[in-house]
This record gives C-alpha cells, sequence and structure tokens, in this order.
DNA sequence: TTGAAAGCGCTAACAA
DNA sequence: TTGTTAGCGCTTTCAA
C-alpha cells in the first residue's frame, strides 16, 4: 500500500513550472516572480509535498543533522553521564532546529559522516582513531569531555584538575590531614586528572601524600568496598576520603557505617559528579558537579557556528566543576 | 581544508575492477568473486571509503534509521516521561544497529520523513495530522503512549485505566470510602483514561461518586494545591487522594502537611508515573509505575520487524502498569 | 526571472 | 561473475 512518493516533479507538473522553478521556492531563493512562487506553493500544499532529504544533501552537500556519537558500553542508557549529555545535546538542537542522529559506536569501527552535518564525540576512552579519520575527512566535529592536546581538534570538557582541588581543598580547609582517595580509572583522562588535583593539593597544602593513601580504582562500586576496606585497616587510617566518582562515594559510605563508624563524624567522603542517585542514600553526597548538560549544548552551538562558517579557530574549552556542599562531610575528630 | 571526499568510482579505480563491483563488495552480495573482493576490501581500507549514505538512500530507497518524533513542549529535556523514551528508544536502536534521528516537532509542521526508515511518535496531543500525514505517505510508523481507535496505525500504549484501577482498588482495599482525586488534563487521553479507571472502579466497588471529590486538573502543581485547598474546606473532606501524576501527588502531600495533617495517617495520597523525583520528597510515595522504557524499546523492536517486512497485521499493544506500595497510603482513621 | 541539462554517489536491472 | 547503463530526487551552473 506504499503510495508513490510525491516528487520535486509532480510539483513542477501541477504549478506548470520547471523543477528549478519549484527548488528555487523551497529554498527561498529570491529571484521567482510573485505569481510563479504563489502556484508552487500552492501544489506543495495541495500534494503535501516534502523534499527528499537524501536527494537534497546528495545534491546540495549539506546537511543539518548533528551527530552526537556515543561509545555503546553496557550500561549506557542507564548512566547518568550518558544521559545528561542527550539532554544538552537534544536541548540545544531542539533551539536550533536541526536534527539529532543518534550513534553508537563500538568504538571501532570507523564513524561514517556521511549522515551528519557535523559530529560531537560523546567520549573517546581509547578510539581517538575515530576521532582523526572524522577530522581528516574534513567534517566538523567537537569533543566533549574531553582535552586533547594531540590532535587539531575542537573540544570542549570539565577541568577534572580544578574538580579534584576543590574536592581537597575543601576536605584540608576543614581540618583534616589524613585525607585518602579513591581513584577513577587513571586511564581515562577524568580518572588521571582527578587523582593530579588530589596530589597537586596535598603538595601544596604541605600534607605528606601517602602511597597507602591512594586507592587506584576503576569508578566500580566493588573497587570503592575494597578501597575502604583496606584504608580501615591501617594503622592511621584517614579521616576523610576523595572518591573520584559518587557511585565509589555511596559505595564508601555504605562500608564505613557497615564498620559502625559514622559519616561525617568518623570519617569524611566526598564525591564527583553530583549523580541525582546520590540523593537516595541514607546521607546527603558532598560532592564535585560538573556542567554535563551545559557542555552537551555548547558543544552543539559550537558546531553549528562552525558549520554555518561562522568559527574557524578551534575551540578549546574548559568548563569549570564546582562544590556542592551535603552531609558528608565535616571537621576531623580530636 | 575540507579534503575531497573518497567515492566508490576512487575504489573502482584502485581496485581495477568497476564501480558495481564495489558496490557489490559493500553490500555483501555474494557474487564477487573471492579475487575481486579482496582487492576491493584492500582499496576500502586503503583509501577509508565510507559509502555516502545519502546517496545509498537515495539509490536504494532504504534507510537505516529510525526516527523519534516528540512534541517540543517546553521543559521536553527535563521530563522524565520524556527521558525515559528517549532511553528506551536508544537502547533498543543501540541493540539494533540503528542510527536514531531525533526529531522535536512543533506538532504543526509535517514531519519529513525522508530521512527517516521508520517513525515512532513518541506522543501525540492534538496533532493526528501529522501522523496522518506519515501513514499515507506509506512509511512505516508507531505511536507511543496512546492508543489510537480512529487510525489504521500501530500503537503501543500503556493501560491508563487500568493503572488508575489498581490505584483506586488499592486504597479502596485499604479501607477508603471518601476517594477523591485530581485528574491530569482531561484533553489528553491519559488524563481522561486515568478518570474513566477511577470512576468505574468506585462504581463497581458500590462507592458513590461525588463531584466535589473530582478536581479537574492539568498536570501542574498548581492545580493540585488548588485541588487539595478545595477537598480540606468541604465538610467532609476525603481521606484519600488519587493524582494523576506523581507531581501532583508530591504538591498535594505538601500542602496536606502545611495544614498541619499527616501522610497517610489523616489522608493517604497516590500518585501515577513512578517518577523517580518523588523519592527526594519527605515522604514515600506510593504510586503507579508505567513501563515506559519498556514501551519504547518494543516500540522500535516492531518498528524494525515492519521495516523488514516481518510484520503486516497493525500492532495494537497495551503494557499494564502495576502498583508501587511505599509509604503514603494507609487505612483510614475512624 | 526562468528552464535545460549536468551532475551529486550510489543501486539495480540488464546484458554480456 | 562482471560491467554498462539508467535512474533515485534534488541543486546548481549556464544560457536564454
Amino acid at each position: 500500500m506504499v503510495k508513490k512518493r510525491i516528487s520535486i516533479e509532480d510539483v513542477a507538473r501541477r504549478a506548470g513550472v520547471s523543477i528549478t522553478t519549484v527548488s528555487r521556492v523551497i529554498n527561498n531563493v529570491p529571484t521567482v516572480s510573485k505569481q510563479n512562487r504563489i502556484k508552487v506553493e500552492e501544489a506543495v500544499a495541495h500534494l503535501k509535498f516534502k523534499p527528499n532529504l537524501a536527494a537534497q544533501r546528495l545534491a546540495s552537500g549539506l546537511n543539518n543533522s548533528v551527530g552526537l556519537v556515543m561509545p555503546g558500553y553496557p550500561g549506557l542508557f542507564h548512566s547518568f553521564y550518558a544521559i545528561e549529555l542527550i539532554r544538552g545535546v537534544g536541548h540545544a538542537c531542539e533551539t536550533l532546529h536541526l536534527d539529532l542522529v543518534f550513534h553508537i559506536s563500538d568504538g571501532n569501527s570507523p564513524v561514517n559522516t556521511n549522515a551528519m552535518g557535523g559530529v560531537i564525540f560523546a567520549d573517546i576512552i581509547e578510539n581517538k582513531k575515530q576521532v582523526q579519520e572524522v577530522l581528516e575527512e574534513g567534517v566538523p566535529c567537537i569533543v566533549i569531555n574531553n582535552i586533547v592536546e594531540d590532535l587539531d581538534v575542537n573540544y570542549i570538557a570539565v577541568d577534572n584538575i580544578k574538580g579534584a582541588k576543590i574536592a581537597t581543598e575543601y576536605l584540608v580547609g576543614l581540618g583534616h590531614k589524613r585525607i585518602a582517595t579513591i581513584t577513577g580509572n587513571v586511564n581515562t583522562q577524568a580518572g588521571a586528572h582527578r587523582l593530579d588535583g588530589f596530589k597537586e593539593t596535598l603538595e601544596k597544602k604541605g600534607i605528606t601524600l601517602r602511597d597507602e593513601y591512594i586507592y587506584k580504582g576503576d569508578y566500580s562500586r566493588r573497587c570503592a568496598r575494597s578501597a575502604v576496606e583496606e584504608f580501615l585497616s591501617l594503622k592511621n587510617p584517614p579521616t576523610a576520603i576523595f572518591a573520584a566518582s559518587d557511585d565509589m562515594a555511596l559505595e564508601a559510605i555504605e562500608v564505613v557505617m557497615e564498620k559502625r563508624l559514622k559519616v561525617p563524624q568518623d570519617i569524611s567522603i566526598i564525591g564527583f559528579d553530583d549523580n541525582p542517585s546520590a540523593l537516595y542514600g541514607p546521607i546527603g553526597l558532598t560532592t564535585i558537579r560538573q556542567p554535563l548538560f551545559k557542555m552537551a549544548e555548547e558543544a552543539v552551538r559550537y558546531l553549528n557556528a562552525i558549520v554555518a562558517g561562522k568559527k574557524t579557530t578551534p575551540a578549546k574549552i574548559i568548563l569549570s566543576p564546582d562544590l556542592v556542599t551535603r552531609e558528608s562531610c565535616s571537621g576531623p575528630k580530636h
């Protein structure tokens, strides 16, 4: 029952003009007589004509859609991070009347950007190759949440070093001297930077860095558990912990409470992310908020500007995270 | 600095074959000699060739992307409902290796489905016209969350009548006789059905329906406030309230508490949605959970089956919501 | 202000 | 098994 699609030719025939004229009307080219314009518009309305986008794109080489490429890790659609990005990108696309082409990538196979006017890489873990290829093709693109020094690519990222500094400084400010950290996966930039910020702050504040206070984690709850167990078994356990993610912070709180210790009285714990799921916990989690939504929005705006030819200099945008104070941190006991 | 794109012709030249043969290799057509296949694959890899999707689609008439059309109401990207749908659709697309074209519609302008292999309408408020047009074009489509009787279209929806019945029966089961409701916008199907289910249950249970116990709302917090104020000023105020959304239920709880009354001791309140933001409230909200994520997933699966030619009978799928018991309901005081 | 004609990059008969 | 050729539906010169 598929009806034959209405094409530009049908419109032209009905309006009694050439397809070129129809094309001009569709694209708002001014050089069309009022008379013809009206005839064409009537025909378009009557036939309910909608231009074939594939044909338009093929012929013009233009494309008004934004590609959002995300690595398809398990749990992607259950992750706060991903959903925030999608929300932000979606919101911006809505405002700018762009279509959003959402592409889940396995990280290895090259991204076919031919269906996209510009590309946003939502995250690059180990697959800079994909980005490089898109760059080589000359397709406008921007990387979210990674500071990319070695590639001449636009990026917009959160300052993880600064975030970690804010967190650590806050703990120091509360009077803590024995501060531990559970890192994220230090192979990811975020993980590494959060550790860097932690270390730098302690150094700056003249607090000795102890190896046994640094647990190399991987963002998983399980490692947070091991970390806390290890910390608590030390003869000099820390009085505060900076966890590189809220998830880990929550698990840490749980373990501490299982040991009949109190948060924050016995141990202060600060997280990173401002993940709303932290609000379900037994105690309000003090944490570092990242402007994910805003970052995603900005990425679209910037991309759009590039596509429109309004920008040429590569964007190197770094946004600042900030502190969200709730109940999981206080001064140390004496 | 935009390099000339690699086309199928470049590949053909390098491999020393015709473009047809290249096309065959790309599309896994078996009738290609091993020898040529290898040559083509080498060329593709070496030139990093990626077929132009616009051209493929134009030539073949096929399209492996799913369109998700959502009405662009303010707050869309802050709404639990929308995000759940996006998550579900996205998840299914990932599994099926489909691209997701996300299109925010103003509800009036026709949807250009030429960029989509199939279309999912995430919601249709007043704009059945859009759906009708897509149907006329013969593009496979499915409507989410609306039971559409008057159009021969696939749909997958939640049984709102049943949801309301479950809620109301639960209140009746707890011993309530004076049960009020704050409806959603009854111009929406969900709003109307939730009211219907409420009424039907009371009738079935032999409880008199009182007009003053039905407040026609619009899902807004403001109307929930008015509703509760009105209910409480009755000489015989209700002992239980069924609110057609969690948002309204939360506001209702707030108003009740402002009046120095207790939930659920003085008034039981049940919501609808299972919106996680309800978890932030002062008291766990008993509510009706809708399988939004699943609904969205199923929609994609079904659409895919249609596009693949595996389905012909129109789908009329209705999913059941279920009760989530938390703390906001109890038996009435004597 | 208009239209004819040449593609855009690919697929799909059809012939060889 | 391969290649030739004619489109897919549109935009864009170019000439009129």
